[in-house]
Formats: structure tokens, C-alpha cells, sequence
DNA sequence: TCCAAGGTAGACAAGTTAGTCTACTGAGAG
DNA sequence: CTCTCAGTAGACTAACTTGTCTACCTTGGA
């Protein structure tokens, strides 16, 4: 592996763990074996390592998720495997994608709250990526018109809750039950046509 | 005000605005006026500093949602106006809590990832209060066995989706979203019984 | 064999961090 | 009026922050 492809994993998993402000770049090169200046040859700043962070994070969580969406049949059973592959990632069974830490981006944003910073839109748009691909399955579904909106925002919030709970209240059946909570709506919403 | 509320007033807004490890101590006392001495006087470290800012903010933000859903009629109008405080909220309508910048206590459990820490655990235990203030409103709906506890985590998850979804995507109208999709869940149900 | 150049090394600088120090102030008790 | 002491002040320390510097190494081509 190259060096900048090495500092940029070893920066990514400081920076999940401990946090991007609480990792100092020394600490980076201490982990990774890696010169001062070798990191300064390839990246201008720190801030320029943090978004090469949040773009390898982004590339590698997105091919993870598709790649568990995509030996199901598509539609409903992979709504349903969405879920079951975040409570893998809650229970930290996925070595793909590290030990769970809570959501990356967010925690990130968390950070870097100004919304107008690189860095939080590259949180916003990993956001809208995965939110796309959730999209692309629920229009499988075939459901009325103006339904597939409502499902989509339905299983985000899901989702996005069900991290938020697993991460801050420790709470790692939160996929889970967000997933048993989605069969059910679809049920009495189906019963309702 | 003695300046020991001065001073985690000052920190929780810089915290929050900026974030925790951001901030120094001595930004702080800059924007408090207080000297170094006196602060390390009340408080044996910034830790302690960011955990009594930590309490601030529970206690205000808890007061305000409890003065929000007091003055309507409990039950489901008070899940509703929930939603509607959350989305004052999200458009930094509430003085009484600042401008938003996401959720305080998501973003220092960002910060400080260990489950096992102070911060993060306070963080938790925050959560948990709001949950129970939440499920005691759903309680008045006199809902059949077992559905109670159903519908306050699906009130729950999309709350932390909602407040996920404001934040780092900026969707401001994450709440209303949230609110349109529960009103039709528990139409459904309602009729399925 | 030699040169050239991208890549590497780690000491160094300038600024910031959390936390400590001695000295002083002012309000209340006697 | 005087003593006492909690509270206040901000200069100071040592460690850490990001980023720069000169010097060197290694590799590919002629």
C-alpha cells in the first residue's frame, strides 16, 4: 500500500474512534510509521487529510451497503436487509467497516457544524448518496403515486434514528426494532389501499 | 449571575456552537471576562467545565420542551406539538435554547465516542429523560397492551432521524416531515384494529 | 556509472493547550 | 477599625498543536 493510501486509513481510523479535533496529525504519523514531511508532500493541511478521511470513509461504507443490499432480491426484502445489515454494524460484526462508533459523518458534522465547510457538505452529500440508493429500492416496490417519497423519508428517519440511539444510548437492537416497527407500517398500510 | 454560571453558560454556547475539543479554556474566559484562577477555583478541570455545561443544557433544554407540551391537552395533541417544537427548534425560533446547531448531546457523545465516560454517559442518560417524557405522553392514549412501548420508539427514532437529518443535511423541515408520517402511522393503525 | 527528481526523514519554529503559581482584593465578623 | 479568608487576578510552565526547513535517500533512465 502507498503511503498517502496508508496515512489516509490510519487518519480515518484515529479520527472515528478518538475524534478529528482530539487526533493530532503527530499521532497520525506516530500510528502509521510515516514521516512529517511525507504527509505535507501529499496533503496541503490537516483539514485536506480530514476530507480524504471522509471521502475513503464514504467510498468504502457505500460498497459495503451495496454489496449487502445486493445478493437479496431487490424491493422489500432488501428494505428489510438494510436493517439487518446496520444491526451487523451496531453489533461491530462487519470488519469491513470497523468497530461501530456511531455514524462517521455525523460525528464529523458534529465537529464541524459550520454547514457551509467542506467538510460538512461532504458529510451532507455522503448523506444523500445512501439515501439515493435506499430510494433505488424502494422504487422496486412499484407503490402509488407519491408513496415511494413517503417510504423513503419513513426508512431514513428509521435509520438515522436507530444510529443515533445505538450510538449516544448504547441501545444496539435499535436496528432492530426500527426494522420490526417498518413491518408494521407496511402491513397496516397495505391493509389500507 | 455568579460567575460560576457565567462561566458554563459562556462554555456551553461556545461548545455548542463550535464544538468541545475546539474550544480552550481560554477562549472561554475571554468571552466570559473571567480570569483563569477563578474558573480552575470552581472547577478541578475543563472535563468538569464540559460535564456542568453538559447538565446546563439538560436542564434548559428538558424545561423547554416540558413548558412546549404543557399547554396542550395531553395525549396525541401533545405528540403532535412535539413535533412542531422540534421544528421551531430546527429553524432557531426558540431563543430559549439558542440557535440550533443539532443536538448538543449527540454531538459531544461525537466527541467523547467511549460509552464509558462521563460526557458520554450523561449524554445517555439525558436521552433517556426525554424518552421518558415522551412514552409518559403516550401512556394517555390508553393504547392496547404492548403498543405503547411500540409507538414511543417509533416517536423516538424519528425524532433522533429528524434531528439527524436537520443537522447534517440541513433538511429543515426534517420535523414536519417526521409529524406527517406519524399522523398517517397511526391512522393506519388505528384503523386495523 | 552518473544524474535527476520525486519521495522521505525528523529537527525545528511559532502558536495554543490545560493547568499552576504567587499576590491581591473586598466583604463580613468581631 | 481590624482581621480573616473565599474569591479574584493574570503571568507563567510544560506539553502539545500544525506546519516548515534543510538534508538525504532511492529509483529510473541514459
Amino acid at each position: 500500500m502507498d503511503k498517502q493510501e496508508l496515512l489516509v486509513r490510519t487518519a480515518f481510523k484515529l479520527f472515528y474512534t478518538r475524534g478529528i479535533h482530539a487526533v493530532g496529525v503527530n499521532l497520525v504519523l506516530a500510528e502509521s510509521g510515516i514521516a512529517k514531511k511525507t504527509l505535507y508532500h501529499h496533503f496541503p493541511s490537516k483539514a485536506h487529510l480530514v476530507e480524504a478521511a471522509i471521502r475513503y470513509r464514504d467510498r468504502n461504507y457505500r460498497a459495503w451497503l451495496i454489496s449487502r443490499l445486493e445478493h437479496v432480491p431487490a424491493g422489500k426484502p432488501a428494505l428489510l436487509e438494510l436493517f439487518n445489515a446496520l444491526n451487523d454494524w451496531f453489533h461491530s460484526r462487519e470488519s469491513d467497516i470497523d468497530h461501530f462508533n456511531g455514524c462517521f459523518f455525523i460525528n464529523a458534522s458534529a465537529e464541524f457544524g459550520d454547514r457551509g465547510s467542506v467538510i460538512h457538505r461532504a458529510c451532507a452529500e455522503h448523506k444523500a448518496g445512501i439515501t439515493a440508493l435506499i430510494r433505488k429500492h424502494i422504487d422496486e416496490l412499484s407503490l402509488p403515486e407519491g408513496t415511494t417519497e413517503e417510504i423513503t423519508k419513513l426508512v431514513v428517519l428509521l435509520k438515522e434514528g436507530a444510529i443515533s440511539m445505538a450510538h449516544v444510548q448504547g441501545n444496539l437492537d435499535a436496528a432492530l426494532e426500527a426494522k420490526g416497527i417498518l413491518v408494521r407500517v407496511l402491513q397496516d398500510r397495505m391493509a389500507n389501499r
